[in-house]
DNA sequence: GCCTGTGAAGGCATTCACAGCA
DNA sequence: TGCTGTGAATGCCTTCACAGGC
């Protein structure tokens, strides 16, 4: 998030306060200097921080100096959107598979990629040193497609499927339920009044 | 989670145990039972909870009750595959308008919903009694848009677009950011060797 | 015997407050 | 004077552990 911050700094800045940066992130400026503090001192007192060397060490620490390859599980709309994403991050994340098992999408192509069938999913992955894998089937399909990720050497799992995942130690997972986000917004709307 | 959690129990299954909901969501069963006590005494010493009750428990507390009003701004992919997601929780989330500052996107349709222009959505906030906005703009158009659904009433917002916006005290809002997520991910790929 | 409800303990994250340095 | 870096204080969330009830 900080990164964010710094990136929509204007050019010329050359550096930058806690206080200016926790005020564009929307937190405390005392967390803003333990988070900062915890890449090392890259702070001047008195001065702030270089926006320029803030940004090439919190790239570092994130591992954003190299590509990350990518596949996508499931095809849909949020499937296809998420191909056609201009947003991830600046390509360092990059597409290499799209996969569906419906036999009518198989060589239906989506940005320059070609949607495959699910048996050559394992293959791909190796092949491709993906190590990241996206799921956006519906839900019975989510743990189904995990384990077969899992297996096939991914290491990362970003499961939009609105179902709870169980994966082997090594592998992570982050979920993102616009169901439930929808939900927590209708708790807060009942709550206030409504 | 946990009504997600519910939801995907057998029809038949009359009662469940902490324990058990504690190993579909994912978490520690004195968690489940901590939580569900803020409901409550639901549950029954020596056997558990009823599953229909809890349900009907939860969805009241969530305001699942009645139905909210949703308007869309910004229909690129992202935003169309969100208008046409089925998922949104049994459609307790009615999608009411959507949105888009591009006049050669004016008049389309996606999923029986016409893309109405920017000058339409205050009005229409008003009249369809929209109380929940997702915006799916790029960044830089998040914070006017945010502006925008505040002052017309909105009172949740539910932003995928990669910037931290700002709003007015009353006015709740929840980020959903795709290249953060994958962003940590990379992190601990990073982290975790190679 | 089994499972809930909950005080108490523990752990983690945030914030305070200020010493230290430019 | 201005701003960082960080111990100490605070507060929150999670987990433990067990009394209480079926």
């Amino acid at each position: 998030m900080y990164l964010r911050c710094l990136e929509s700094l204007p050019p010329g800045q050359g550096g930058v306060s806690s206080d200016q940066l926790a005020a564009l992130a929307g937190v405390n400026s005392a967390k803003v200097r333990k988070d900062l503090s915890y890449l090392g001192s890259y702070g001047v007192r008195g001065v702030g921080y270089d926006v320029e060397h803030l940004k090439l060490q919190i790239g570092l620490e994130l591992g954003l100096e190299r590509d990350w390859s990518v596949v996508i599980v499931g095809i849909g709309n949020l499937g296809r959107a998420l191909a056609n994403y201009a947003g991830f991050g600046d390509r360092r994340f990059r597409i290499v598979g799209l996969f569906d098992n419906d036999p009518d999408k198989e060589g239906l192509s989506v940005d320059s990629l070609v949607i495959e069938p699910m048996d050559r999913l394992a293959g791909a992955i190796a092949d491709r040193r993906a190590s990241i894998g996206i799921i956006t089937t519906p839900a019975p399909a989510a743990q189904e497609v995990a384990d077969l990720l899992a297996m096939a050497g991914v290491r990362s799992i970003l499961n939009f499927a609105p179902a709870v995942i169980r994966i082997p130690d090594g592998v992570d997972v982050r979920r993102v339920d616009l169901s439930t986000e929808l939900q927590v917004l209708s708790f807060y709307l009942h709550r206030t009044a409504g």
